[in-house]
DNA sequence: ACCTGAACACCGTTCAAGT
DNA sequence: ACCTGAACACCGTTCAAGT
């Protein structure tokens, strides 16, 4: 594991343990036993890292999806991997992505077990796609009520894309 | 308008002209011709700012969503208003609802058209709810290949939920 | 009642200097 | 090659002081 990937394990167990605020410079930097500055060797900059983290969280989640085409399973993989990882979720999710700084390869990973359940059709993908992490950011925001019951508006969610 | 109103106003414009990182209570206050601490005096905090965004936002949303349970107007409204105030969407709905902070009846206010299209299910109106908002973030992150037809994948997604 | 200037504890980042 | 301390231009916020 080289120094930039030791970095951005680190940012990341931050950002999971203490929040979105606590991943600074200077946190990161006593976490890894280091000053702030000493970071910009290992990595460009504060953006640099959470473009890190983006790759990080589009690999794990890639990782965590079955690809077997069976959308039930797929959409628990999903929301279960987001909860699990709330804050990198959103912090991966709700920025624009840095595709220039991404691996060849990582997007479309994360995207095949989609387009799997969507039979191919990238307009059901894009809607499942878009179901799945409305459900999972509304969920992670709180905006449900606090005795919704989200195991059923799953299922009743996905009763609407039958067999694709 | 009175002077909580005032700074609430010039908050969503700065917002909407520069971004989220742009509105600080420094460059507020400058908007509004005072210093920053002078803001303390008709708002909270920063986070209080935010929060009488989020009802602005509301309330906006609410006034542009039509009530008729005609899924495809609702849709259209939705997206166009998020696409019209893109930064005052995300900062509404990209972090936890402040509820006790809201005045009665603004919450409902906007979800009811949604509730309406979905015949009154709850967990219809929350899977559209997630559809819409999945596939507005989603957008607005510039998330979808730059080539993407993005109406067709509205209309393919809208296919799913017939009559109700 | 409203506004200011100074201050505090923070940020991300640069840079000369050390080993 | 790697790390440090000092510094710069910022943050949100508090507070004594002015009108």
């Amino acid at each position: 594991m080289n120094r930039r990937a030791e970095v951005l394990a680190a940012a990341e167990a931050l950002l999971e343990a203490e929040g979105a605020e606590a991943l600074t410079m200077r946190r990161l930097g006593a976490a890894l036993g280091m000053q702030a500055p000493s970071l910009y060797k290992h990595v460009r900059s504060k953006d640099d890292i959470e473009a890190g983290l983006q790759e990080r969280a589009l690999r794990g989640l890639a990782e965590a999806l079955p690809g077997g085409g069976d959308l039930p399973a797929l959409a628990q993989a999903y929301r279960g991997w987001a909860l699990a990882h709330p804050r990198l979720y959103e912090l991966a999710t709700g920025r624009p992505l840095r595709r220039d700084r991404l691996a060849e390869g990582v997007e479309a990973a994360a995207a095949a077990p989609i387009v799997g359940a969507a039979g191919g059709d990238e307009h059901t993908a894009r809607a499942l796609w878009a179901l799945a992490h409305g459900l999972v950011t509304l969920e992670l925001a709180g905006r449900f009520p606090p005795d919704a019951d989200l195991d059923a508006t799953w299922r009743a969610a996905l009763a609407r894309f039958p067999l694709a």
